[in-house]
DNA sequence: CTCGGAAATGAGAGTTCTGTCAAGTATTGA
DNA sequence: TCAATACTTGACAGAACTCTCATTTCCGAG
């Protein structure tokens, strides 16, 4: 007879296995794009039976979506945790830009895993404009700010981001690119240039969050065989 | 015995067919993007049989090279057709923009595969971006424009209007998105606020030159077989 | 009309991918 | 220790794709 619960045994083992999949794929995508991998190469790339992928998604559609939401997630979790204590919407605003900049040297596999995703996400992940809509509203609310469409300033942002981004992870740029990009940006919201390259050039606060999953390990247990 | 010149009959044929696959190709890679795009769906896209493709391009690496080179030529002829008039190297920028962006309600194909494609090729055709650093570089000589790092002024640049390319493509801006865009990029590349408004709003020169071939047409003759 | 070269065709061989499934292995509770 | 359950495996059928090539079609020249 079935118990209530349906997984009472290997609590945690599907949760993991789950995440090997999610990193894989962020592995793959970042190598290949997403609509060019594979799935049997992702399952390889976790270590798993080409067959094991079914039992977690459906399909490709299904991986996309829910390694976009992991990207997105680990994103603003990485964004809120580095600038708790900032309240100044500028700043709040020039230290996401520079994080996540600044966050493709540490890890171009999460970065490029992002520019892809994001790209070929339709509306990608519209969650990760959250924060920052909020930082722009309470700025432009409190005279900090000043733009005249919002849309159009979450494009200078995140579009300005993204590029700057690229351009460090194709090595066109070093790390003082970060501050660069804040810089612009800032300015592009309205705030005065003196002001804008003061803020930018801030020091960071500290940053905890690992954005992909221990760096190169099998993440299952190592059992193979031959 | 061969003639000296290749060719004497059919000519024309030839490019026009490959005009035709290009065409398809970057139709193919508006729906699909460039990496899922298969090629036998490419020819058929374009009235033609599977094995003619190979008579025109030895891969698909080759297509992608060939389409993004394509894209990226209309695109400097349209920008530079729409400006030759104007000296002030930042309403050139703010033109560029507009018109950019502007572009992807006339002619929504375009703007997909530009996007796509632009994506998925590393370096995404620096020539691209040549005409921008010209303007870039004489407005910071004459002291109009003003930034700190030239790469992260492209980035703004680029990276915005692409952001706000995709922002109209999905629907989620209407025409004036054109005009917020340029304003901020302005105000980004050092133009005081008022003034980045007034040279966003300025009428825009007439654009003659169409970005896509033909909209619907089959561009080979009408020929086809049951 | 006929010839010859340019271009197009589509069948097909070989490859790669997806998604399924019966069988196998680990883990837990009793 | 044993049975039940959760999970994994890898072979495989069927689909889709890539690229080749022998053949056919088209067209202008003589």
């Amino acid at each position: 007879m079935p118990r209530s619960v349906p997984a009472p045994a290997h609590r945690g083992v599907r949760a993991r296995t789950r995440e090997a999949l999610l990193d894989a794929a962020v592995r793959v995508f970042a190598r290949k794009g997403a609509g060019a991998a594979a799935i049997h190469e992702i399952a390889a790339e976790a270590g798993l039976a080409n067959g094991t992928f079914y039992n977690y998604f459906r399909s490709r559609e299904a991986l996309l979506e829910a390694t976009s939401l992991r990207l997105a997630e680990r994103l603003h979790l990485a964004v809120a945790a580095s600038r708790t204590a900032i309240d100044d919407p500028a700043e709040r605003v020039a230290i996401g830009c520079r994080r996540f900049v600044w966050q493709v040297s540490n890890d171009p596999v999460w970065a490029a895993a992002l520019l892809r995703v994001w790209n070929s996400t339709s509306t990608p992940s519209l969650k990760a404009a959250d924060p920052l809509l909020a930082d722009l509203r309470a700025g432009r609310r409190r005279g900090r700010l000043r733009y005249a469409s919002e849309a159009a300033a979450v494009d200078l942002v995140q579009g300005t981001v993204l590029a700057g981004m690229r351009t460090v992870l194709e090595g066109r740029a070093d790390e003082t690119h970060a501050t660069a990009i804040a810089a612009l940006v800032l300015r592009g919201l309205g705030i005065a240039s003196d002001e804008a390259d003061r803020i930018a050039t801030r020091p960071l606060p500290p940053l905890a969050v690992s954005l992909t999953s221990p760096p190169v390990a099998t993440t299952t247990r190592p059992r193979r065989r031959a």
